[in-house]
DNA sequence: TAAACATTACGATTATTTTCGTAGCTTTTA
DNA sequence: TAAAAGCTACGAAAATAATCGTAATGTTTA
């Protein structure tokens, strides 16, 4: 069954490199696998593989004017939390976002993001 | 890598199947293939199958006694509920659950959502 | 310009998840 | 009690995900 672009759910490797995509900006194969090096051992090879498989997926573009190609991540990193939330919250906790909003924080949260949440809430409110 | 118990990740089609238990209580494969099919095309073998791998993994618990087993969830739901977010938390929002939680709120179009997650605050406030 | 190096493409391998058919018991029922 | 039906166990196949080696080709440099 294929999927809607907008809705296609990315999985742990390739959330992983868009993490890395989001924080750096569009990048090279080289590039993105220095980062990935610094913290685990995956081969330059596998790295560009699953670019070049998030590229048929849409997750990334990719500007092929140079010999090394340049990715980018085709949609925003708010844009993607938001469809990972929808995800979990259909898949888990029965559709209802309260549920989901009221385990985070109750799980843990410090004073100062206690706030930041009733600042929102009351700029909704108006 | 091995994984600790606690902290085992249930797949897609085993998270179905939880939440399935967490409704019904302790079910025989039979019971719970009846609420699957209500929604999907799924074999019973299918069903017996993933409830077995559920059980190697520590997800589920069963009672032998009778011949037709009787799963039961082995964790409770918000403990479920709870790991999976900060699996979320740490692979999509860089640790922060504020972010997660506003990134909720803002998704939220619901005005009743909004006044459990008020009321919540309200009563940490304490 | 020839050797060394960098990069992509491709295919194969391994691991995990999902699916189900079939065999072999046990229980029910005609 | 013999046939039918209900269960579990087992293994294998199909689908998806992750990994990397090697070949082919382009680029740099000695």
């Amino acid at each position: 069954m294929a999927r809607d672009k907008s809705t296609i759910k990315p999985t742990e490797a390739e959330l992983s490199l868009l993490n890395i995509l989001w924080k750096m900006g569009p990048a090279t194969v080289r590039q993105i696998h220095e980062v990935v090096s610094a913290t685990q051992t995956t081969g330059y090879t596998t790295v560009l593989k699953i670019l070049q498989i998030m590229h048929e997926k849409s997750l990334v573009i990719r500007d092929e004017t140079n010999r090394a190609h340049v990715y980018a991540a085709a949609n925003s990193e708010m844009h993607t939390q938001s469809s990972l939330i929808k995800d979990l919250i259909s898949k888990a906790f029965g559709g209802s976002t309260s549920k989901l909003v009221m385990r985070a924080i109750d799980e843990s949260t410090s004073a100062e993001d206690i706030n930041d949440i009733r600042q929102l809430l009351n700029s909704l409110e108006k």
